[in-house]
DNA sequence: CGCTTTATGTCGTAC
DNA sequence: GTACGACGTAAAGCG
C-alpha cells in the first residue's frame, strides 16, 4: 500500500496518521484549516485559513496557501517535525538547529490527511545555465568572434572572477562576462569593474558582455563605456559535458 | 463538501477529477508516479518517480520530489493548466506566456487525486526585514551614533540606491548600508561603490555597514577601505509601522 | 510593463 | 563547517 488516506478525520485519527507517516519516512500531505507561527531568523504569524501542509522524508516542512509558488511558511531539509495534541487541539511543530528556528502550526480542522511512501531515484537533468554557456564558448570560441582564443576561465581579480579571459586575433586582451538570461545594468557594471582593473595596466583591453538579450538601459551604459555585446543563447542540450576545461585546447 | 478525493483512480477518473478541480478553482493535489519535461528560459527533463503535484487556483503549478523545499519543476501564478489523455496516457500541461514556457507532466500511475476548495483570506504578518531596520533607524537615529541625523532614504545614485543618507554631529556625510542578515563581501562592495561616488566630490564621507553580524572576509575588506560596521539586530515586532518617512522628523 | 532589490531566499560548491 | 555566487530564482516595490 503506497498511500494511506483519511477524509475528515478526528483529531486523534489525524494525529496518529501524521505521526505514522513521519515515522515511516513518507511524504505527508494534509489539507486543513490552520494557523502558523514562526520564530527564527525572522518572525511571523499567519492567521487561520485553509491550506496545504507537506512534510517530506528529508525533514522539509511546508505550509502552502492557495497562491504563489513559494510556501508561506517552511522549514528546510533536516528539520525535525512532530505532531502533538494540547488542550484538545492538534499541532504540528518543526524545529531546525543552527540557526535555531521553530515553526508551529495549529490545525483547527483537518479535511484530508494522507501519506505517500514515495520512491524517487531520479534527479532533474537541466540545461541552459551560465556554466553551459562557458563550456560552449570554450569549445567554439568563434561564437565570440573569428580568431578569439580563450586563455583562462574563472580568472581571479580583485573585484571578483572573470568568466572567460582571452585574446582576439590581434592579441588584445578580451574580458568575457556571461549571463544566461537577459543582461541588466548590474552585468554591465560588473564587466566595467573587471575591464577597469586591466585598463589601469595596459590599453586596448576589450570587454564583451555575452547574453541572449540585454535591457535598454544596460545597452546604453555598455556603449557609453566602450564595451561590446554578443547575443548568444545558452545551449539547450540536456546532460551537456560537465567539466570542460581549457586543458582540452592548450 | 470542501474536498473531493479518489484513491488509485483509473486514468479517466483521474482526468475528470483534475479537470473538475481546475475548473472549480480548487487546490488540486495529486500523488503519482510521473515524469516531466520543461522548456522555456531553460530546459529540463525528469525521469519517472513518485511525486506530489499541486495546481493552485492562481495558476501556480508545482512538481515536488520527496526532498528539498523548492519544487523540481513549476510554473508561476497565472499559468494555464489542463489535463488531457493521449494514446491512453494521462498528461498535465501548464503554459506560461511571456516568457513562453511549457511544462508537461506524464502521469504513469495516480495513487491519490484530490481537490480542495480552500478559503484563505489572511496574509502573512512578518517582521525582521531590512525595511523594518530602516524604519527603526529613522525613528531612533542614535542607534547609529549620538548626533546622527538621517537626511534621505532610498537615495538614488548612479550605482543604485543608498539605504539611508545622513550627517554625523560634525556635519560629515554618512552613507548607511543596511543588511537584515549576516553581511558578506558583496555588502561591503556595494557600500564601497556608493562611498566612492561621493568621495570623488568631497572628502570626509563615512560609510557604515549596519547588520546583525558580518563575515570575517567582509570585516577585513571593510577595515581596508576605511569603512565602519554597526552591529544592529532587525526589529522583531510584527506589524511594525509601515510607511515611516523622513517627513515625520523634518 | 520593465527594472531593481530583497529574501526565514534555497541550493550547490569550493575552501 | 563557513563563505560565496547562481538560480527557470520568486515576489515586492517603484517609475
Amino acid at each position: 500500500m503506497k498511500c494511506k488516506v483519511s477524509e475528515n478525520p478526528s483529531i486523534k485519527e489525524a494525529y496518529r496518521l501524521i505521526e505514522d507517516g513521519i515515522r515511516k519516512r513518507a511524504l505527508v500531505v494534509i489539507l486543513a484549516c490552520c494557523s502558523a507561527s514562526y520564530e527564527g531568523r525572522a518572525r511571523s504569524r499567519l492567521d487561520a485559513g485553509e491550506r496545504l501542509i507537506v512534510i517530506k522524508p528529508d525533514g522539509t516542512f511546508m505550509v502552502h496557501q492557495d497562491r504563489k509558488v513559494d510556501p508561506v511558511n517552511w522549514q528546510p531539509p533536516k528539520s525535525r517535525s512532530r505532531a502533538y495534541i494540547k488542550r484538545g487541539s492538534l499541532y504540528l511543530e518543526s524545529i531546525r538547529r543552527d540557526p535555531e528556528e521553530r515553526l508551529e502550526v495549529e490545525i483547527h480542522e483537518a479535511h484530508l490527511v494522507s501519506y505517500y511512501l514515495a520512491r524517487d531515484v531520479h534527479d532533474l537533468m537541466v540545461a541552459g545555465h551560465e556554466n553551459d554557456m562557458g563550456d560552449m564558448i570554450i569549445m567554439h570560441p568563434q561564437l565570440i568572434e573569428k580568431g578569439f582564443r580563450p586563455v583562462a576561465r574563472e580568472y581571479a581579480v580583485a573585484s571578483g572572477f572573470i568568466d572567460i579571459l582571452g585574446k582576439d586575433e590581434n592579441g588584445s586582451l578580451m574580458i568575457i562576462e556571461l549571463k544566461s538570461r537577459k543582461a541588466g545594468v548590474s552585468a554591465v557594471k560588473q564587466l566595467k569593474r573587471y575591464v577597469d582593473e586591466f585598463r589601469e595596466d595596459r590599453v586596448g583591453v576589450r570587454g564583451v558582455l555575452v547574453a541572449p538579450s540585454i535591457t535598454h538601459d544596460a545597452m546604453e551604459m555598455l556603449e557609453e563605456e566602450g564595451l561590446e555585446f554578443r547575443e548568444i543563447e545558452p545551449p539547450r542540450e540536456l546532460r551537456s559535458n560537465r567539466g570542460v576545461t581549457l586543458d582540452n585546447f592548450l
